[in-house]
DNA sequence: ATGAAAGCGCTAACAT
DNA sequence: ATGTTAGCGCTTTCAT
C-alpha cells in the first residue's frame, strides 16, 4: 500500500478533522485509491498526455476520480503553468441592453477556447476600472476586454504596454496600440443626416455624450463632418453635451436646447436612451413627433422599435462586437507577445428608418425660449 | 546584498530570458529590493497584520511595490489558503433584460465583500449549465449564484449537499435544501386574476412556461389557485404551454389558443415577452387589445410600459433580488459548513395595471376556429 | 509506461 | 519586529 507520507498527519484548519476527511480529493487522493502514482494521474487526466497512459490503468482512474468526486485544482494549476483559462469583462453598466448581447458574444467565444470570464461593473466609475482591472490582473486572467475605456484610458492603456492582451469594445481609447472592435459610425451618422436633410431640415440639433467617450467623440465628430457637407446650418448652439448616455440626460439636454431659444426642427441624439429622454420633454412641451420635430437615436436597442413614435435610428450587432472583440483577444492570447498587433475593427451600422422623423413643419422653426 | 539564491539559475520556458527579467515581480522580488525577507513584504501587504511591521520598513516596501510593479498573486494565495474570493453566476440569457439588474446586484455586494464574480450563460441549455458549475468548481468559487435553476436540477442539489454555498435567484429547485431568493407570486398574480375577474372576464386564458421550471410551475398554480377563487371558468383547455419565455412562444400559444376554438376574453401570460409575443397574434386576428382581449404578463421589463397598448403586468424587482441572493451567499460563505441554514426570500411583487385590460366587449366571446 | 523530484508564489506557524 | 520553514496541488523534466 503506497499511501502517501504526506497523507494524514495533519489537520488542516479549515477541515473537520482526520486525514482526506471533509477535503476534496488531490490527484494523491485518485492515486493513492488506484496504486500508482500521482503524476501518472495527472497526465491520465491531460487530454495531451492521456495518450501515454495504459487503456487499463487511465480507465481505473478514471473510475475513481469518479467515484471519490475529484475535481481539477485550477489554482495549482495556474501557479504552476502561468495560464489560469480565464478572462475578464468590463462593462459600465451591464443593465443597459446594450452590454448583454456583448457579453454573450464574448462568452460564446470564450467557452468555445475553455475559458471562463470574470465580470465586472464599472457604474461608469473610471476609479471602479481602475480597481476592478487590478483585481483581474491579480487572478491572473490572461486578456481583457473593456466596454468602459474613456478616450483617455491610462490604466487601460497600461494594461496593453504591460503585455496582457486587451480589446476595447463599443469604444476605444485614442492610444491605438490598444485593440478595439466598434462600429462605422460616419456613414451611419451620414445615412441619418442625409435622411434629416432629404426632408428638408436645416437645423439639425445634436444632444452629444461627454467628450470624453469614444462614441460620443466619433459621433459627433460625424455629425459635424455630414452637417456641413449637406449644407444644413452649423452652429455650436445647435451641439449640447449630455453627462452620461440616460434618458434623464437627454431630458435635461432637450430642455436646454429649448430655452436656450435656438431654432432647430430636428434633433440627433447620440444615443436611443438620450433621444427618449429627448423626445419625453419635446412632446410635454407641446412638440409633437415627428410633426413638429424629428429625432433620432443610436443603437437601435429592442425599446427603440416600441417607442411611439417609433425611433428612427442607426442599427448596431452587440453580439457580433462581443464575438470579434473575443476573437481579437484569443488569437493574441495564442500568440507570444513579440509578435502581436493592434488591430482596430469597424462593424457595419446602418440606419433604420422609422416614425420619428419626418419632413419639417412648413418653414416652421423650434426653439423659441419658453421660460427663464 | 541578499538576493535569493532561487533567483537568476534558470530561465523560465515562457519568459523571455535572463534572471526576473520579462516575468511579474513575486514577494521575492520586492524582498529583494528592500532588503527583507519575503514574508514580510508578504505581512506588510496584509492589511490584517501590516501593523506587525515597522512604518518605515512598511513605506519601502510599498514604494518598492509600486516601483516594480508588483500585484499579488491570488492564484498562490489561494492554493494557500483555499480560499479564491471569486463566486459564480450563472443565468439563462444574459440577454434577457432581467438578467442585467440581477447580475449588477450580485456585482454590487461581491465587491462589497472583495469578491469577484465568474459569469456564464447557459442559452437555457441544462447541459451547458452542468459543465458551467462544474468549470466553476474547479476554479474554487466559494459560492455559487444561479438563476437558471430546474425544478428537479440534480447538478444544483449535488453542490448544495457537497458543501459549497448556493442560491438559486429568481427560479428555485423543488429540493428546498437549496436556498432561494424568489418572488411572492400568489398574492401579485391573485390581483391580476381579480382585476380581470372584476372588469368580468370569466374565460380567462393562461399562457404558461414550461412545467419544469419554477417560475412556471409557480405562476401557473397561483393561476389555477385564483381562477378557482374568483368563480371564473376552470378548463384545462384555457391552458397552453411555450417551451421557452420568448416571444415566438407567445405567438405560437396564441395561435394554438385561437385554433383550438376555445372562448377566452382575456389571456394572462406567464411572463412579458409571452404576453408581447401573444399580443402580436392576436392583433394580427383582428382583435384589438383591450377591446376584443384583455392580456396580461409578468416582470414588467422595461419594454412593458412601452409596449401598444401598454401593458398591465406585475412588477418585480430584479436588482434587489440579485442583492438579496448575494446577501445570502456571503452569509453562508461566512459560516461553517455545518451551521448553515437554507433561507427561501420571497419579494414583493406587485401588479401594475395598464391599458392591456379592460371590460370584455358586451358577451361575446373570441376564439372562434380561425383556420384548420 | 510510470515513478521521482522540483518548484510555481504564497501564507502562517514557529522560531528568534 | 522580522526571519525560517513547510507545504497548498499541480505540471513537467528527468530517470527508470
Amino acid at each position: 500500500m503506497q499511501m502517501d507520507r504526506a497523507e494524514g498527519e495533519r489537520k488542516d484548519f479549515w477541515q473537520l478533522t482526520g486525514p482526506t476527511k471533509g477535503k476534496r480529493p488531490t490527484l494523491k487522493d485518485v492515486a493513492a485509491h488506484v496504486g500508482v502514482h500521482f503524476s501518472t494521474v495527472s497526465r491520465a487526466l491531460d487530454p495531451a498526455t492521456a495518450h501515454r497512459i495504459t487503456d487499463e490503468v487511465r480507465a481505473r482512474i478514471q473510475a475513481a476520480v469518479a467515484e471519490l468526486n475529484y475535481r481539477h485544482n485550477v489554482a495549482a494549476a495556474t501557479l504552476r503553468t502561468h495560464s489560469s483559462k480565464t478572462i475578464g469583462i468590463i462593462v459600465p453598466d451591464i443593465t443597459n441592453s446594450l452590454f448583454g448581447p456583448i457579453i454573450k458574444g464574448i462568452d460564446s467565444i470564450s467557452s468555445e477556447h475553455g475559458y471562463v470570464a470574470l465580470i465586472g461593473d464599472t457604474d461608469n466609475n473610471p476609479e471602479k476600472e481602475e480597481k476592478l482591472i487590478s483585481t483581474f490582473l491579480a487572478r491572473g486572467i490572461e486578456g481583457l476586454i473593456v466596454a468602459s475605456a474613456l478616450r483617455e484610458d491610462e490604466v487601460v492603456s497600461a494594461v496593453a504596454h504591460d503585455g496582457t492582451p486587451i480589446v476595447t469594445v463599443n469604444s476605444h481609447v485614442d492610444d491605438d496600440s490598444v485593440s478595439s472592435v466598434s462600429y462605422n459610425v460616419r456613414p451611419s451618422i451620414g445615412a441619418l443626416v442625409k435622411h434629416l436633410a432629404e426632408l428638408g431640415h436645416r437645423r439639425i440639433a445634436f444632444i452629444s455624450g461627454p467628450s470624453s467617450w469614444s462614441t460620443a467623440e466619433e459621433r459627433l465628430a460625424a455629425y459635424r463632418y455630414w452637417i456641413d457637407r449637406v449644407k444644413a446650418v452649423v452652429s455650436d448652439d445647435l451641439i449640447v453635451y449630455s453627462n452620461e448616455y440616460r434618458e434623464e440626460e437627454g431630458a435635461r439636454c432637450a430642455e436646454e436646447l429649448l430655452r436656450s431659444g435656438v431654432p432647430f426642427t430636428a434633433v440627433m441624439a447620440a444615443n436611443d436612451l438620450l433621444a427618449f429622454g429627448a423626445l419625453n420633454v419635446l412632446q410635454r412641451h407641446g412638440l409633437e413627433c415627428p410633426r413638429d420635430v424629428s429625432v433620432t437615436g443610436f443603437n437601435d436597442i429592442p425599446m427603440a422599435e416600441r417607442w411611439s413614435p417609433p425611433l428612427t435610428t442607426v442599427k448596431v450587432d452587440p453580439l457580433r462586437a462581443g464575438k470579434a472583440a473575443a476573437e481579437i483577444l484569443f488569437a493574441d492570447i495564442k500568440l507570444a507577445p513579440e509578435e502581436r498587433q493592434p488591430k482596430h475593427v469597424l462593424l457595419p451600422a446602418s440606419m433604420v428608418v422609422r416614425h420619428s422623423t419626418a419632413a419639417p413643419s412648413s418653414g416652421q422653426l423650434r426653439g423659441a425660449p419658453t421660460n427663464g
